[in-house]
DNA sequence: AATGATACTCGGC
DNA sequence: TTACGGCCGAGTATCATT
């Protein structure tokens, strides 16, 4: 039976600065993102706890959050992110992990899976978990929550349960117990559509999930989404870890002004356009869809996309593409004015290899 | 009608 | 009073294919 651990970093990034800086342990951190416009502008990327008792978190804008540092009068330390220093932590921390593991999966800056199966059982699991713990504190300065269960699902569900600097094991036989009284919602994959789906079966919990038919299922959200659902239900998830490759690869920017002029927008775009298609041909890869982004001045985040035939390497065809992709929102949004604009690249393929599709077509018959 | 691919938005940190 | 980054994967809508 297999035990993996998710072992999820707590207030990562604010913990990155207080471990490098000991005169921040005993003081609030928060980690901004400041877009280059006037002194303040930017947003929080991430508040330590200490942070977020005086309510300030990610998401909120820096101006914001200085605010509320204000009314406090509390010494709250604003620290502008940097991001290669946390990935060098995070890449510390799955070594860290990867001596006693089997596997390591890093699903993202402050979070990664480890498959743990040779251990005897759920007890010994959370010993190694609390070891863990130390080991990252040790190695790292920072302090993560973990948990165990019997697949990915249930203990990435588990480290959230106990937050920060927690430990939740749910051995198989516990599953079910520890999956019924949650809110459908809390299962990886259920979103705010599928949840109001649910809701008028009357599934709120998943306890409640459990007690509808497969075929039910099956009937109302397809035979993949269904039996998805269904399995979800009963804990029933992946244990493959797999270091997965990244599915796209994108560069956003914020405008030194407010714009919708194509003259301003253009040499932004090439310079993104550039960066995204050396990131992309640095692991050896070919793109085949090309997508601008554009947050306009009130926010609001749109995209435009399309795809290639075949998979391209050239920094300029990515270029054109986002450009005509912009130029084609814009002209059908003749109000709209841009504060950020972005470039991604996505559908990946080796740089080398065709695909043999063309072979296989033109058998069987209907 | 079901399934898979593609386009687009959302949420988390 | 307002204030607002950058990046990713998940979730959903829509369209093509069968």
């Amino acid at each position: 039976m297999p035990i993996i651990f998710h072992v999820d970093m707590d207030a990562f990034f604010a913990s990155c600065e207080k471990a490098r800086r000991s005169e921040l342990v005993d003081r609030p951190v928060v980690v901004c993102v400041y877009s280059g416009r006037g002194k303040e502008s930017g947003a929080v990327s991430a508040a330590s706890y200490d942070a977020r008792d005086h309510g300030i978190h990610a998401g909120m804008p820096v101006r914001q959050a200085r605010s509320i540092a204000r009314e406090v009068e509390q010494d709250i330390a604003f620290i502008g992110a940097e991001k290669a220093f946390y990935s060098d932590v995070s890449h510390r921390i799955r070594d860290i992990i990867a001596a006693t593991a089997a596997e390591v999966e890093p699903a993202s800056v402050d979070e990664m899976y480890a498959d743990m199966s040779h251990l005897p059982d759920y007890d010994a699991a959370a010993d190694r978990a609390a070891a863990l713990q130390e080991d990252i504190v040790e190695a790292a300065g920072v302090t993560a929550s973990i948990g165990i269960g019997p697949n990915k699902l249930v203990a990435k569900i588990a480290s959230d349960r106990d937050k920060p600097e927690g430990v939740t094991a749910v051995p198989p036989d516990t599953v079910q117990e520890f999956l019924d009284p949650l809110p459908v919602d809390e299962l990886h994959g259920v979103g705010p559509k599928t949840a109001d789906m649910l809701a008028d079966l009357g599934v709120r919990t998943v306890e409640d999930l459990r007690g509808v038919r497969r075929p039910e299922l099956v009937d109302r959200f397809g035979e993949s989404n269904g039996v998805s659902l269904y399995r979800k239900a009963r804990g029933e998830g992946s244990t493959e870890l797999e270091d997965a490759d990244p599915e796209q690869l994108s560069r956003l920017t914020t405008l030194r002004d407010d714009t919708r002029d194509p003259d301003d927008i253009a040499p932004v775009l090439q310079e993104l356009a550039q960066q995204v298609v050396d990131r992309v041909t640095g692991r050896g890869w070919r793109y085949s869809t090309a997508t601008v982004i554009a947050v306009t001045t009130d926010l609001e985040r749109r995209t435009r996309s399309t795809s290639f035939t075949a998979p391209q390497d050239s920094a300029e065809r990515l270029y054109e593409t986002v450009q005509q992709l912009l130029q084609q929102f814009l002209s059908e949004h003749p109000e709209t004015v841009l504060r950020r604009v972005g470039v991604r690249a996505s559908g990946f393929e080796d740089g080398r290899q065709e695909t043999l599709e063309s072979f296989t077509g033109g058998t069987g018959g209907s």
